[in-house]
RNA sequence: GCCGAAGUGGCGGAACCGGCAGACGCGACGGUCUCAAAAACCGUUGGGCUUUACGGCCCGUGUGGGUUCGAAUCCCACCUUCGGUACCA
């Protein structure tokens, strides 16, 4: 007796849920089947490319990941269902500077760092039990990957799109190295507090700029419009004039100014220049110098960052030059100011300054006593400072009464006939530094030789592999440049002893063309092959988070043009679809970190609750592309819809034959509603809803049940459409359900089931009835009930003249199938 | 400052193209089961007023206006929050 009632309790609880023991199982038999290998060709099927964006390895997959992942991973399976080909890789953009400081603080090499997380990494996303293509997966710190990151550095040195020039770098003087902007905080160094001084480097640049009117030309795209916006502003296009200004007691100089506004040009009363500009020890006066000289100081060993983030000092910091220069326009000497609100890197650095139509313009000349003339009328209700908007022009002489449109056409005009100036195109977006003095990165492949010059390593010595054993210390330079081994090179021209270029790229170029290496990995003959490139380019799909919005993004696009510009991809734009889901915060609503003590270890709710029932909780959350708090609450809740779904799938049902009956035509209804939902919900990326649905289905599914006999095929068909479903969502629990159902292994080979549009009509549907406006009555009539039926039954309704108050209808509107609506006086 | 997105129950959120606001969950409350608890299951749950009861009425989607037979949804003004950007001439 007691044994019997053992084993009866033992058996009943090996046949609860357990998704610790059924995911390992199921994860194990997909990768032993192959399941998820994507060939390039499948005989009948339409390639599709997803891809979501590749993590850092930084030691710990994060709940970010998996909210970042797993919908993508839905997404990629649900079109595979559809009867796509669909690729869906994964890899690791392992180069980088945490790395690094695990070597400089004596942790670990940086290789050996790497490569511990990559194997602890890879291993936590195999959890998430996505349908990831593992024989694609591509690291960034691989020689046989960064020997490609190289070769495309050649092709765009070849094509004039690589090239070495100064530029002002974060420098550190008591580490003696240069600092990424990241490095600097509030001006000072992050390591040793000491402050940040600028200073000229010669650098590799990508002339990304040469693409700047392509990038721009985004509005056709599938991308989110704000992430499209924020490249067109990033990109910041200005058109405008640009024109040379005389220098008084300085005849053979001219200074040029780029303005968007030449129409306001007879308002200038005063210039700027920016501090940096080559002209300005010239023209300063001997009575000015010594205060020029100290102002130049002062900014020169400011950061760029400290000196655009001091606010408040708008329009104050700035000195006078001691000299003149001549207004074109009516001749007349402006003073020449330098002052910190110009820069040097846009435009030409330096300005006209007409504070009469400009607000910053206005600042500089409060505050240093400047004179101020408008030259925009502006409305009679405007009550400000500078006037930026449009009006006639005054104070103007030859453009006195012209509209700012036509003003400008003529200004511009008028300097082409003099010979002064131009129209002019002017961009925010400036060219991509890509060298970075650091060890973990791909070697800038170039040769410094004494009699050659710059010489690029020839293709077939490729790759410029890293030395293991450098020395890990602080110096002026990358450690690379401390290895003689390394360094010392021959020159591929002469021969001669010459020395290797020793800055390695910024991480942004290995991560600007991974996603094509997935299309064709393990290839030594090529990057990528023509063949994998058109079978695969451009992506379907990507997705990741809105922080790459700009740099990787436009980086990629970029890249991508230029790769198709030497016949390499097809198409014009990498991402086809691109999506940015939201972030994922701590459950205080804060941004997760280890100092908060307020992060979620995913791993933590694996154990717990098992991976299909966090995947499909961050699903469940909320719209996608929100993110927001992560409830630990929350998570129960899925939790028992699973176990729901297990208990409905797995129980005994008392059957019948009975198709035709309103409890089964009920239960197909619902099936067919469902199918119909979640198809849309998925590829409108509202997995929120589609997770609503699935829970509602369940409990349809599970009421039927407890009511007491259910027609077999309407059943049947039920249970077998929820699982194929819920599939590309929890990959495990459906794959179980549907063995345990007798099905054929496995439920991620097969079809997605179609919405039958007959089953989904209902017999009568319930129609408000409201009296001017508001809700007042009910009435059930067929769907495809006309207005005078509808009307007919709503007069039948025992309250209605209740409803009407005694007043007399005037007028009745009728929505077909959703509401009547009686207008009463 | 500028650009963008968003404000709906105690909480996360739902609502097609202007047509029954609050789907689906969490939490809470009540119940079944239990020696008890947990789990599980069932029920209730925007606020207010009213009815012995069935029910009925009013208010309600950040604030104030407007358009409309009808507004969470469209228009105008404002407030708040979040994200991006930062002197780009």
């Amino acid at each position: 007796m007691t044994t019997e009632t053992t084993s009866e309790a033992t058996a009943d609880l090996s046949d609860r849920y357990d998704p610790s023991a059924i995911e390992p199982k199921w994860r194990a038999r997909w990768e032993a089947d192959q399941l998820y290998r994507t060939p390039d060709h499948v005989e009948g099927k339409e390639n599709r490319y997803h891809l979501t964006m590749l993590p850092y390895p930084s030691g710990d997959l994060h709940v970010g990941h998996w909210f970042a992942m797993t919908p993508s991973d839905a997404l990629a399976r649900y079109h595979r269902m559809r009867g796509y080909n669909v690729m869906f890789p994964m890899g690791f953009d392992a180069f980088g500077l945490p790395a690094e400081n695990a070597a400089f603080k004596g942790d670990a090499h940086p290789k050996d760092w790497t490569d511990a997380n990559v194997a602890h990494m890879r291993e936590q996303l195999k959890a998430m039990g996505a349908m990831f293509d593992w024989e694609r997966e591509m690291n960034s710190s691989q020689p046989d990957y960064y020997r490609w990151t190289q070769w495309w550095f050649l092709q765009l040195y070849n094509k004039g799109l690589a090239e070495r020039k100064t530029a002002p770098v974060n420098w550190c003087p008591t580490d003696n190295t240069v600092l990424a902007n990241e490095q600097v905080v509030g001006g000072r160094c992050e390591r040793c507090d000491s402050l940040v001084e600028q200073r000229e480097l010669e650098q590799w640049f990508f002339k990304i700029t040469d693409y700047a009117e392509e990038l721009l030309d985004n509005e056709a795209m599938d991308w989110p419009e704000h992430v499209k916006l924020m490249q067109r502003n990033w990109i910041g296009r200005s058109e405008g004039a640009e024109f040379g200004m005389k220098i008084q007691g300085h005849e053979d100089l001219e200074f040029r100014v780029f303005t968007t506004r030449p129409d306001t040009s007879f308002g200038m009363t005063f210039a700027v220049m920016a501090p940096e500009h080559p002209l300005v020890d010239q023209i300063t006066s001997e009575a000015q110098r010594p205060e020029v000289e100290a102002f130049v100081e002062r900014t020169r060993l400011a950061t760029e960052i400290e000196r655009l983030s001091t606010e408040g000092d708008v329009g104050k910091r700035g000195v006078f030059t001691g000299t003149h220069a001549i207004n074109p326009f009516n001749n007349q000497p402006v003073p020449i100011y330098l002052a910190d609100y110009v820069l040097m890197s846009y435009g030409t650095g330096a300005i006209m300054a007409v504070p009469g139509q400009d607000d910053r313009d206005w600042d500089f000349a409060k505050a240093y006593d400047l004179p101020i003339l408008r030259t925009v009328q502006p409305p009679d209700d405007f009550e400000g400072d500078a006037y930026t908007g449009d009006g006639p022009a005054i104070n103007s002489d030859w453009l006195d009464g012209l509209y700012k449109e036509e003003a400008i056409a003529k200004a511009i005009t008028w300097l082409e006939d003099q010979g002064i100036g131009e129209r002019q195109v002017n961009y925010r977006l400036r060219d991509w530094l890509i060298s970075r003095q650091r060890y973990w990165g791909a070697p800038i492949p170039m040769v410094y030789c004494n009699s050659c010059g710059i010489q690029p390593v020839p293709e077939e010595e490729l790759p410029v592999e890293l030395p293991y054993d450098v020395e890990f210390r602080p110096t002026g330079e990358s450690p690379l440049a401390l290895s003689e081994e390394f360094v010392n090179t021959p020159c591929p021209v002469c021969d001669e002893p010459a020395k290797r270029e020793t800055d390695t790229m910024d991480t942004f170029m290995c991560s600007s063309w991974y996603f094509m290496r997935y299309a064709d990995p393990g290839d030594d003959g090529a990057a990528i092959s023509w063949d994998a490139a058109t079978a695969w380019l451009p992506i379907d799909q990507y997705t990741g988070g809105s922080e790459h919005a700009v740099m990787h993004l436009l980086y990629s696009r970029f890249f991508y043009k230029a790769a198709r510009d030497m016949g390499i991809v097809p198409g014009d734009e990498p991402f086809t679809r691109y999506y940015s889901q939201g972030q994922i915060l701590g459950p205080d609503g804060r941004r997760m970190s280890k100092s908060r003590g307020n992060v979620v270890p995913p791993d933590d709710q694996v154990a717990r609750w098992g991976a299909d029932t966090f995947r499909a909780y961050l699903m469940f959350l909320g719209p996608w592309d929100q993110g927001g708090p992560y409830d630990v609450d929350g998570i129960v809740g899925v939790s028992r819809w699973l176990n729901r779904l297990w208990t409905v799938a797995t129980s005994e049902v008392a059957f019948t034959d009975a198709p035709d009956s309103d409890e089964a035509r009920a239960i197909r209804r619902a099936t067919h509603q469902t199918i119909a939902r979640v198809s849309t919900d998925i590829e409108d990326k509202a997995f929120n809803t589609a997770v609503a649905a699935l829970m509602e289905l369940t409990n349809t599914l599970h009421r039927a049940r407890e009511a007491g006999e259910v027609d077999r095929t309407a059943w049947t068909e039920a249970m077998d459409s929820l699982l194929l479903i819920l599939a590309p969502l929890c990959p495990h629990i459906s794959e179980e359900l549907w063995e345990r159902r007798g099905n054929d292994y496995s439920i991620h080979l097969q079809s997605w089931p179609t919405a039958d549009e007959s089953a989904m009509v209902e017999d009568t549907v319930e129609i408000p009835v409201q009296v001017n406006g508001k809700v007042r009555d009910h009435v059930n009539v067929p769907p495809d009930a006309d207005e005078d039926a509808v009307r007919a039954a709503a007069e039948a309704l025992p309250r209605w003249s209740d409803h009407l108050g005694g007043k007399e209808p005037v007028r009745v509107i009728y929505v077909p199938g959703r509401m009547l609506n009686v207008v009463v006086k």
